[in-house]
RNA sequence: CAGGGUGUAGCUCAGCUUGGUAGAGCGUCUGGUUUGGGUCCAGAAGGCCGCAGGUUCAAAUCCUGUCACCCUGACCA
């Protein structure tokens, strides 16, 4: 049991002006944090006590899960970055320090470098695999703009776990480890009282094996979320898929033109809500075109030479990466606009009809765009696009007519595939149609014919990822297998932000008196309000029932501070502990003290009987 | 990294346009009052006006530079 009094939760009644979202206004508020640098923060001690049970649950299902508990440096020999080329891959996100020797170390981001070195070194055999290791340890990550309080910080607390395999498959192999921390991060949210969602993941461009996010719902996530209810598919829109849409009747690219070609000045129109308004036209009956460039190796640039990929989609719908990624199976970026512009790209004016008669250039084109007939209406689509020079767009491009009827019939094949597979290497291709926007609510279901994809938003709390042999295949990590061949070893990895986890939380679960923490997460079960400190009566019941309470494996707080009623109900619903005592004379006269679920917004509690009042808290608290 | 904004008391902010030597509310401390949802009254403490240059008789205020923090975007295993 701890007194209010003696230790510290500055609670205030303002916030900073700078904290915006729910969880950094309330966390400051109730006295969890204290800013210190941007991106940085003191943990109170309401703070640590919630970190630590997240952190206990989180300890308990990975070791049930077969995990082990290590701990690893968060300084790390700048080297150890070098074989996986991370120092690059994450550039300045990276913190690097100088020691006095003059050399560079790096405040660790994550630990695969450190934990496949530790490995490389410990393990010679397959029979030593599977193994799962894990720790809970502070991250460094110099993000550009950390933001919204605990959700993106610089310095947090993190769980990652590693896991080795000799195989994918079977007993042992990765698929197994990958389900069963599938399973325990469903028992560690779901124990910490959380509402979310496990949805599929992007990838990335290593492997394209499985991933999933774990999610908290909540309206201000940063990741919007989409579901299928008739099958359960949930994916992050950077990986959902869009089930079949339905092809035009009349064929893809079919439409009379709506008019001639005609030239529009638009200058100083940043974005296409702005140039649709100007032109007076609505964002879908325009082109949105984006450039991307490939990022070829050495000998695919000698082999292939430059090569550019220009996506198009309809203006109210944005380009997926990831799916351009994917179609045409090439590594892309955002193109450079001078790069671009010297190729004769006019980015931000591009067309369709920019990729016409250039070499290396690949067009890709989302279904919902490359149609010229709109079967809705009955009549032929309407289109505005870019003028392929600064500051020009054009009205009534039509297909057929302005990007070129012999190019679109060599790649009517394609188009009937629908997700066609293919590209600038996949033969002379230089226009498919497919899947390449993101998916939207109401768009067809992936897994269930007939479903539509319903939109949510999540935070991020948990990552769990199939890494293949990313690392041990940089860093050498191998052992012999059953027939003394030198095997490269398979990895996966499982993150959970732990300090984020509480943030979200709070993200979800408030209200606007203060925060509403799930029983499990709660820094104290139950605080104790006494009415008048200078009571020695209401003293002393408080004392008798916190010792109770703490019998019974209850925290419990006393609210022993000299403050007026008012003060304290006000803190105790800010900080959100679930349940609240009141030791009145009131109610002691009575022969029991107030008993007030946080939940509970309304009134004042009812008066429950002392010796009924243990029993009370206990099965509050157990559900 | 681009664009925008803000730095004045522990917190929220006013003062800056039009230079004249520092203000309010909340919080803190003292005394009184009050005592079931952030009482009321009186008094007090508390500021290198982000930092460094410059202009001026005089700078929180004008100029230059710099640092920090925030917002939007880009970025984000």
């Amino acid at each position: 049991m701890h007194q209010w009094s003696r230790t510290l939760i500055p609670t205030t009644r303002e916030a900073p002006k700078d904290a915006e979202v729910p969880s950094h206004v309330l966390l400051h508020r109730a006295g969890f944090i204290r800013p210190v640098g941007a991106g940085i923060y003191d943990y109170l001690p309401l703070a640590h006590r919630t970190i630590n049970k997240i952190s206990a649950i989180v300890r308990e299902e990975m070791e049930a899960a077969g995990a082990s508990e290590l701990l690893m440096p968060a300084l790390e020999p700048f080297e150890l970055f070098k074989d996986t080329k991370r120092d690059e891959a994450y550039g300045d996100n990276l913190f690097r320090v100088m020691d006095r020797k003059k050399r560079m170390n790096a405040l660790a981001p994550t630990h695969e470098e450190v934990i496949t070195e530790l490995m490389r070194g410990c393990i010679s055999s397959y029979k030593q695999l599977p193994l799962n290791l894990f720790q809970i340890q502070t991250k460094f990550r110099d993000e550009a703009r950390p933001r919204a309080g605990l959700l993106r910080c610089r310095e947090f607390l993190m769980k990652d776990a590693y896991s080795f395999h000799s195989k994918l498959e079977g007993p042992g192999g990765l698929n197994e480890t990958y389900d069963a921390m599938y399973a325990a991060y469903t028992n560690i949210f779901t124990r910490c009282g959380l509402d979310f969602s496990a949805v599929e993941a992007e990838s990335g461009p290593i492997g394209g094996s499985a991933s999933h996010e774990f999610m908290v719902n909540c309206a201000s996530g940063e990741d919007t979320v989409l579901k299928c209810k008739a099958s359960g598919y949930a994916a992050n829109v950077e990986k959902c898929e869009i089930g079949p849409r339905k092809a035009p009747s009349a064929g893809y690219f079919v439409g009379e033109p709506t008019g001639t070609l005609e030239e529009v000045h638009t200058p100083g129109l940043p974005g296409i809500e702005d140039v649709a308004k100007h032109m007076k036209v609505k964002p879908e009956n325009m082109l949105k075109t984006i450039v991307f460039k490939v990022e070829s190796t050495p000998e695919e640039k000698a082999k292939f030479g430059e090569e550019w990929i220009i996506a198009v989609v309809r203006g109210d719908h944005d380009v997926n990466e990831g799916k351009v990624r994917d179609i045409s199976g090439c590594k892309i970026a955002l193109a450079d606009p001078k790069e671009a512009e010297a190729k004769g790209f006019a980015i931000g004016f591009v067309s369709p009809r920019a990729a016409v008669g250039k070499a290396g250039v690949l067009l890709l084109v989302d279904r919902d765009a490359a149609v010229g007939f709109d079967d809705a209406k009955g009549k032929s689509m309407f289109w505005v696009t870019g003028g392929d020079k600064k500051d020009y767009h054009i009205k009534h491009f039509n297909w057929v007519r302005d990007f070129g009827k012999d190019p679109l019939a060599a790649q009517a094949h394609a188009a009937d595939k629908g997700y066609a597979q293919g590209g600038l290497r996949g033969g002379d291709k230089y226009l498919v149609v497919g899947d390449v926007r993101n998916a939207l609510a109401g768009d067809p279901s992936p897994r269930a014919a007939g479903s539509n994809l319903e939109t949510g938003r999540g935070i991020e709390v948990g990552h769990i990822f199939k890494l293949g042999t990313k690392y041990s295949e940089a860093m050498g990590l191998q052992v012999p297998d059953e027939k003394q061949q030198r095997s490269t070893v398979i990895m996966g990895c499982y993150g959970i932000g732990v300090s984020r986890t509480m943030a979200a939380c709070v993200e979800m679960s408030h209200d606007e008196n203060g925060i509403l923490w799930p029983v499990a997460l709660a820094a104290y079960h139950v605080v104790l309000t006494i009415m008048d400190v200078g009571s020695a009566r209401q003293q002393a019941e408080a004392k008798q029932l916190a010792t109770q309470l703490s019998a019974q494996g209850l925290d419990v707080l006393i609210d022993d501070r000299d403050e007026r009623p008012g003060v304290k109900f006000k803190d105790a619903d800010l900080i959100g502990i679930p349940v609240r005592l009141v030791l009145g004379d009131k109610a002691l006269d009575a022969g029991g003290v107030e008993f007030k679920l946080r939940k509970d917004t309304q009134g004042k509690g009812g008066v429950v009987a002392m010796g009924e009042v243990v029993a009370a808290v206990v099965g509050a608290v157990n559900g």
